[in-house]
DNA sequence: TCAAAAGTGTTTGTTGTACACCCATGT
DNA sequence: ACATGGGTGTACAACAAACACTTTTGA
């Protein structure tokens, strides 16, 4: 027991979200992609990858995401670790699953290229592995992110009106919030800072635009955020 | 990439939290062992290993806590993975980290046998690896779980006095709590049940004693949680 | 009978929700 | 002018904190 010890297969997979407009409103989709090889070949799955070997958790999940999909997540943070012995068919595989946020616009940009798909949240089934629970853990861990963590400014652009900011909250939960309290809400909670700004172009009165603010060491370690978005 | 991939060895580590009279009030410790091996060697560390060829990652934290301390815990969660390529200077290792909790009892058992050391939570530093750190987000996170989940319930036995369980949430938090209040919002929220039951023997009323009732699918999935304590 | 924890009641402040209302802009 | 989202004000309910008070036991 020195070192080396017991080895096994280490591949990261990735819960990808993104906001996507659907009949009225925006809703949340993450990407899919189909599997080409046994165990699971021809099945949907969550994108990923193995890691390399002198490579972070966190960059192997950023560049198999790039080579699977083509996508540059805002934001990303570690999920859960599955080593169930019986996990994968072939072998000993442990799988470190990360969670990240992309910007609309880079979803877009890569719509219906690699064999990839986007599924609405409430229509992700079926895939391979235990990937279903993963994304439900997800979105979990989103949900109860979002009230208390600065992550919803990652799905939107440098700055933003509260009306979008509310919309992104309203994709994550699922259901509607009250405009006058949101406001009041994130303004008290110094979340964001107003700028000199207005967006203008909208159909009525323009929107004041903000700012995140960068959070202190506010919540708990371990998180990772990206660069800018593309 | 078919199967296989790079391999890594992959390790647990568990931040095992229990409580401990110290000076006037019961305080959070957890154990260390000393390292017998490198990289490290003589520093003290979280107990852990590696696991073993067909063993899933919680039952090897379970595993080796009772090789290395002897502790059978009464609750473990996955609490986070490390695997930066640089952090053990022997090899590429991935490490998953556990974090559990055991009753009192299960601890003195094992008091001061097995190079093992009770640090309180506040003296816990100048660990091996990155075990600092590990302990800081354990502890974050215990803290804020204790809040809105059933954890306190597994630092004590069947049954207990409100009073006792109120200690339990002081003990973690490091804060007092007014009693009235206490029992209020805990009954108030259904998470425990009373008993007919009274705990004689103190020295002044007898409490009532409770039980904590079981959660419905409560919080988030992948919490597991072990059979009675010994 | 006294000290101290168990347990109940009340008062006060804070926070969240519902909703009425004014403001500013494109059509 | 008017429809609509931006933005402010306000009333009410729910909840948490602080603390006075009664109850019940061992010593």
């Amino acid at each position: 027991m020195t070192h080396g010890g017991p080895v096994a297969s280490v591949a990261v997979s990735t819960v990808i979200f993104t906001l996507l407009p659907r009949s009225d409103a925006l809703h949340l989709h993450l990407p899919v992609v189909r599997r080409t090889r046994d165990p699971f070949d021809g099945a949907w799955a969550l994108p990923g990858g193995w890691i390399g070997a002198d490579e972070d958790l966190a960059d192997a999940a950023r560049r198999t995401l790039v080579e699977t999909t083509g996508l540059r997540p805002s934001y990303v943070e570690q999920l859960y670790t599955f080593g169930r012995a019986d996990r994968s068919p072939t072998g000993r595989v442990v799988s470190v699953i990360y969670s990240a946020l992309v910007r609309s616009p880079e979803a877009a940009r890569v719509a219906e290229v690699h064999n990839v798909r986007w599924v609405p949240v409430a229509e992700a089934s079926g895939l391979a592995f235990d990937h279903d629970e993963v994304v439900a853990y997800a979105l979990w861990r989103l949900r109860a992110k979002v009230g208390y963590a600065q992550v919803a400014v990652h799905l939107l652009g440098e700055t933003f009106s509260l009306g979008q900011l509310r919309e992104v909250h309203e994709a994550v939960l699922g259901r509607e919030l009250d405009p006058a309290n949101f406001r009041r809400r994130v303004v008290a909670s110094g979340a964001v800072e107003a700028t000199d700004e207005h967006l203008t172009g909208g159909r009525h009165r323009p929107p004041r635009l903000y700012r995140a603010v960068v959070p202190e060491g506010a919540a708990g370690p371990f998180e990772t955020t990206a660069g800018p978005a593309a």
